[in-house]
DNA sequence: TGTACATCAGTGAACGCGCGTTCACTGATGTAC
DNA sequence: TGTACATCAGTGAACGCGCGTTCACTGATGTAC
C-alpha cells in the first residue's frame, strides 16, 4: 500500500504470511463463528507453532479487529466499483447482497451481534462512513416526493452524521431506510429464518427493493 | 405448567433453582455475549460447585437451548397480550420493539448471527411459527391493493410456510415485509449501527412502521 | 567477494487459566410401614 | 410417632483439553564494510 516499489523481500513473505493466516482465519470464522476463531488452532492449520503467530499479530483481538476493517474495506470496494458503473440504488442492492452471499459470516462480522465492550477503532469507523457515503450519493440523485415527514424534520435537526455531505433530509431519510430494509432481509435469509418457508428470497430482496425506489 | 396442583416442595425447589440458573445465564450473556456463558462461572455466582449445575441441566448447551426456547416464548406472550387488546400490526410492533429493547442480548439469541452449527429443536420452530401467525392474522385483517405482485405470485406458488393458515399471498408478504424491516431498523440499532448519528431510532422505527401501513 | 554483525522468523517449554463433564461420595429431605 | 429405607441435592477431586501469551533460544536471512 504505502512505498509499493521499495518492498524488500522480506516484507513480501511478512505480508503473504499474514494473509495465509487471516485466509485460515476467514475459514475458520466461516465454519464455527468468530467466537470461535483460536490463534492456536490457526497455527496447527498452517503447519507452525502457536507463539509464531505472534510475529504477524499483537494478540487474538488484534487479528479479529484486522477481519473486522477487512470486511468493510471489502463492501466499501465493491460498492466503489457498483458507482462506478451507474450510480443507483439498485447497484448498490445488488452489490450489498452478493457481497454478503459470498461470506455470510462475514457480513454477520459487522452486521451481526455485538460483542458487549468491543468498541471499534477509529479509523474502521471511517471506512463505515465511506459506506454510507455511497449511499447517501445515490439517495440525493432521486428527487424529494411530499412535504418533509416528523422523522425527516428529526433529521434535519440533529444531523450530527454525514455532517459535510450536501444531502438533504429526504436523502437521508432514503438512504437510512434502503439501508436497514435491506439488511432485514438479507441478515434474515443469512441467518436461516426463512428455511422452510420456500419461497425465493432473492425475489424478496428485489420486492424490497422496487419498494424502495418507488417513494 | 403441567399439574400445577400435585408440586411438591422438592419439585418447588428444582423449579426456583433452575430458575435463578438461567437468571444469572441471562445476566452474563447480557454483559458479555452468549459465547461467553459458561455453567462454572453461573454455580459459582450462585455459591455452589460447577458439578451441582448438572442436576437441573443436561449440558451447557441444554441451558442456551433453553435461553433460546424462554425467548420465543416471551416474545409470544407479549404477542398474545398485544393482539387481546385489539389485533393491530402497529400494537404488534411496539410490543417487538419493547421486548427488544427490554434485553437486547435476548433479541440476539433469537434474530443475531446464528451458530453455524445450530438446529433448533422442532418445539421451538413450532414456537416461532405461533409468532409469525400473530404477523399473519393482523395483516390478513388490512385489505390488499392493487394486482399480486411477482414475488407474491411466486408466495403463492410455494407457501410450505403457514401451511393451515388462510392468509391470501398479499397478506403474507405484508406480514413477511412487516418482520423484516422491523428487524432491519431494530437490529442495527441494538448493535449501536446508529450511535453517533444524532437522530432518535424510536422516530425511525415509527416511520417504518407508518410505511407498512400506508401499503 | 568474503567476512562480521544485525535482524528477524520460528520453536519448544512453560505459566496460569477456565472450561465442560464424570464420578464416588456425604448428608439432608422425603416416604413407607 | 418412630424407625428403616429410598431419593436426591450438592461436594470435591479429577480428567483432559485448549486457550492466550511470555520467554529464552536457534537458525536462517539480509546488511555493511
Amino acid at each position: 500500500m504505502a512505498e509499493t516499489g521499495t518492498k524488500t523481500p522480506r516484507e513480501r513473505y511478512r505480508e503473504q504470511v499474514r494473509a495465509e493466516v487471516k485466509e485460515h482465519a476467514r475459514e475458520q470464522i466461516a465454519t464455527a463463528g468468530a467466537s470461535a476463531l483460536s490463534l492456536n488452532a490457526i497455527a496447527k492449520r498452517m503447519g507452525m507453532s502457536g507463539p509464531a503467530l505472534y510475529r504477524y499479530f499483537a494478540s487474538r483481538d488484534d487479528l479479529i479487529t484486522e477481519l473486522i476493517r477487512d470486511a468493510y474495506r471489502s463492501l466499501a470496494d465493491d460498492f466503489h466499483a457498483a458507482a462506478e458503473s451507474g450510480t443507483d440504488l439498485s447497484g448498490l442492492a445488488h452489490a450489498l447482497r452478493d457481497w454478503a452471499l459470498a461470506d455470510p459470516q462475514r457480513y454477520f462480522l459487522i452486521y451481526g451481534t455485538p460483542v458487549p465492550g468491543y468498541h471499534a477503532p477509529d479509523d474502521i469507523t471511517g471506512i463505515a462512513s465511506e459506506i454510507m457515503a455511497f449511499l447517501l450519493d445515490a439517495s440525493t440523485e432521486l428527487p424529494a416526493d411530499g412535504p418533509a415527514s416528523a422523522f425527516e424534520l428529526d433529521l434535519q435537526a440533529h444531523r450530527h452524521w454525514a455532517g459535510a455531505h450536501p444531502a438533504p433530509p429526504a436523502a437521508l431519510h432514503r438512504a437510512l431506510t434502503f439501508w436497514t430494509r435491506l439488511h432485514g432481509v438479507l441478515s434474515l435469509e443469512l441467518a436461516g429464518h426463512f428455511n422452510g418457508m420456500g419461497f425465493d428470497p432473492a425475489m424478496f430482496f428485489d420486492a424490497e427493493l422496487a419498494g424502495l425506489a418507488e417513494r
